[in-house]
DNA sequence: TGCTATCTTGTGAACGTTCACATACCCGAA
DNA sequence: TTCGGGTATGTGAACGTTCACAAGATAGCA
């Protein structure tokens, strides 16, 4: 049965005798289908394997079943190119495909440059040959207004993650804010009075938001600025074992670091290794991100969770939902996590 | 222009001055279109920004310009599901969505069972929605024959990565046997004599010929069997760690470890470290795999790396070239690398 | 009973390509 | 000059759906 190629809507017509379009009414769960006409369909359906033709129904209908998900080329090939992996775009994957599976899409990936010459070019390309019921955009093309605009003077509904700005679009983020302000609050729990803040890449609005909830849970703690340094490393673990080499020898030094992502974060346990300070006695860590690898440093890093493959699930779901008719438009806030590990801990009395 | 949407193969015909299949012959840089024409119209398709529906090039022609690639979804969803990330399909994206990109077409990415009655059942519905021109198969998925078999039958060109049995289908993979051998070669030039093998499952036919490769290594360099000791850790961390913690304990231990995976070798960096032995001085760890995070060990891990990403560019370029009616098939074996890190150096003599 | 209003079903056209075939063109050889 | 044979171009049909609309069936109400 389910071996036979090729079987058509017009198989399952004839099978039944009705017509192509009462099957298609089955398929597309319509109204209007006689109940038990519908069980007689679907029972062929089954019986004979018919699964729709994707490519036709683009054509006959206007639907592709398609999410496109668009990323930054140059930021995600240098990641493969250096070896790092691309643990966003593994958890994008993760997120994005179970949930276009569960309600028969596809997910299909892309590139574009962030060039603001090529960007809209690459995107229209894609667009015409595939024809996606919806787009992701990620950041930092999340933050380009004039690709939103073009995709929705097109009529494809998009989706933004990582960003709160909008009412016009799926924007779909979790609070950088708070969720530093949370990293903030657990150092001060555990008797800490001086922290530092290694941020990335300003350019990131992450980046900025972080920065803010640092500096507002410091001052809502009572504690002078002067308690809470900020340093940008660009996300680099270099730059940031650079930076911190100087800054945790100093007699006053920070006792607890929060890392704006993962490499830095490897980095601040580098420069205590390399100073003899005991990770977490001597020196707190705390990273943003949370990729794989963190479960095996020694010792195992504590780090705020980002919800990525939520925030795609959810944007998938919404894209969908618009898709099929229903006003999924909105701004989606979703909850982070700080996970605790060994990098963190009740601080000891310096000796 | 490129922001008009929807410009047709007939909106190009028609601003040339020509018929449609003139038009389909230049995008499909087909024979027979005189110079002079096919100039004109390929300034039309850029002046108008035309790109071909690949909707409608599947219903027309047969091509659809998308090659599946099919994971095994238990092993995948855990994976994800455990935080542990799936390096194997990032790679896979990364090799897979360049060499496409390069030629005009798309990757989609599938999850199917490896249950032997759901397997063909979920293949052969992706196959009927999407169409693809080709599909890639990879471990277990590429060694169960019957889908191969499937596929063939029904005219679908298929890859297998990382078997080298075939030779009706595109088969792709790197030398196990010779990655293990050149693993226990390395430890050996560096003094040691006793060395372990921390396998992973025997289903993994990968694992099996590393296994063959270690014991060859060994005896090509006319040591004793007893001198390498294989031990099974089914691919855990915690199961490895117990394993270890045993044979590292006793008198005559082994001073090289070869892991078949990183989280195994994550595990030999644990125990020595708990049992207060020196990393590479007392004891030395060679991993396979090589994902991102083991750059960031302490001290780093020297790996064999596998080549996932050329090896499914590979596998896309080949049945590229098969849809485009070139004989591709065959099989082709890809250069791993050994990678050395701080896990390897010169063996210390015992104290 | 007859006549709408609604539910149910069917029919031709359309979507944008490529395929198979037909036709017109060109050049050289008989 | 005429014919053959490749080269260049065009035409109708087909791919498998859905859409827009038409038509038949059924129910509701006077």
């Amino acid at each position: 049965m389910a071996d036979k190629a090729k079987v058509t809507i017009e198989d399952v017509a004839r099978a039944v005798g009705v017509s192509r379009q009462t099957v298609s009414r089955v398929i597309n769960k319509g109204p209007n289908v006689k109940e038990s006409v519908r069980e007689k369909v679907e029972e062929a359906i089954a019986r004979l394997g018919y699964i729709p033709n994707l490519s036709a129904r683009r054509m006959g209908g206007g639907r592709s079943f398609l999410i496109l998900a668009v990323n930054d080329r140059q930021r995600t090939l240098e990641n493969w190119q250096a070896g790092r992996g691309n643990d966003w775009v593994d958890q994008m994957l993760y997120g994005g495909m179970t949930e276009c599976e569960k309600e028969g899409y596809h997910l299909v990936f892309e590139l574009i440059d962030t060039d603001p010459q090529l960007a809209p070019v690459q995107l229209s390309n894609s667009i015409a040959s595939l024809r996606p019921d919806g787009i992701i955009l990620t950041p930092p093309h999340s933050d380009n207004e004039e690709l939103a605009r073009m995709l929705t003077n097109r009529g494809i509904p998009c989706a933004r993650v990582g960003r709160s700005a909008g009412t016009d679009y799926v924007d779909v983020f979790m609070d950088e804010n708070a969720a530093a302000a949370e990293a903030v609050r657990h150092l001060l729990r555990q008797g800490h009075s001086k922290m530092a803040f290694l941020a990335g890449s300003p350019e990131y609005g992450s980046s900025q938001k972080r920065v803010e909830g640092f500096r507002k849970a410091l001052q809502e703690a009572g504690l002078e600025v002067e308690a809470g340094v900020v340093a940008k490393a660009n996300f680099q673990f270099d730059t940031a074992a650079e930076l911190l080499l100087e800054m945790l020898d100093a007699p006053d030094r920070p006792t607890g670091i929060i890392a704006d992502n993962d490499e830095m974060a490897f980095a601040a346990l580098h420069v205590a290794d390399k100073l003899s300070l005991n990770v977490p006695d001597d020196l707190a860590i705390i990273s943003f991100e949370d990729t794989p690898g963190v479960r095996f440093s020694v010792p195992p890093l504590t780090a705020i969770r980002q919800p990525t493959s939520e925030m795609i699930a959810r944007a998938c779901a919404c894209l969908i939902d618009i898709s099929r008719g229903k006003d999924a438009v909105g701004s989606y806030e979703l909850p982070f996590r700080l996970i605790e590990r060994a990098t963190t801990g009740p601080r000891q009395p310096a000796l």
